[in-house]
DNA sequence: TCGTTACATTACTAGATAACGATATCACCA
DNA sequence: TGGTGATATCGTTATCTAGTAATGTAACGA
């Protein structure tokens, strides 16, 4: 387990950390995330793969195109979207392993018929 | 670098997921938690530090609470507020990591002028 | 018991934003 | 040039939420 910091931030960058956890703060935009891990895929494709609609799905792509998650590539009528920051998965997986932990301890509180 | 799984997540876990970036996702939160870094404190003393409205700090530490990210022991009047999941400060770094990447990926783009 | 301190909760307002239909833009082709 | 398909943007509405003042609650001390 890789240890933090642990520094302190300033004020600015406090506001650009939580810019990127915005970001993220949407279950549709995860969604899109994730479709995009085998692949770059227009617009089309994303909106066949994740149900949503095409204004909201280009909507949603721009949100995380501006905030350097995402990298787009347009060619003939179609625009192409690839994750461009790969440090994405490694947040995903932090949080489900504390969600995951966090879980876990709540079973235990419940007395841990189960175990033993 | 620890290495990510990179794998797809169920509907349900995404919006955890989503709700945990949610809730990491405003700033005086962010500096809620980065008050705790070195130990337990009460309201009074996070309301001092960050400047906040006392009502303000409580809904927010409350948020912090819900999602798992803080713990509360209450002592007499006071409310101690301490960090239990740690993992919040490698989301912190990481995220700072790319942030700082993608900057000096803008920089090179406009020429590279510095470094010949 | 009365007052005080510390904290939580409620009610409200203003601003942000997700979703969606409609429209605009742009590339391509006949 | 006109038509079509792909994507982006606009306008609107409904929902959400941060912030704040006011009020509620609970513990402690005089």
């Amino acid at each position: 387990m890789s240890e933090s910091t642990k520094r302190k931030l300033s004020g600015a960058a406090l506001e650009k950390v939580s810019e990127r956890f915005k970001a993220l703060s949407e279950p549709m935009r995860l969604r899109l995330v994730y479709a995009l891990m085998d692949g770059e895929k227009t617009v089309s494709e994303l909106v066949r793969e994740t149900g949503g609609v095409q204004a909201n799905v280009s909507k949603h792509l721009s949100v995380l195109l501006d905030a350097g998650i995402l990298g787009r590539r347009k060619q003939g009528t179609s625009s192409y979207y690839r994750i461009v920051d790969e440090s994405i998965f490694e947040l995903c997986d932090l949080v489900c392993g504390s969600i995951h932990d966090r879980l876990v301890a709540q079973l235990d509180e419940l007395g841990a018929p189960p175990r033993s």
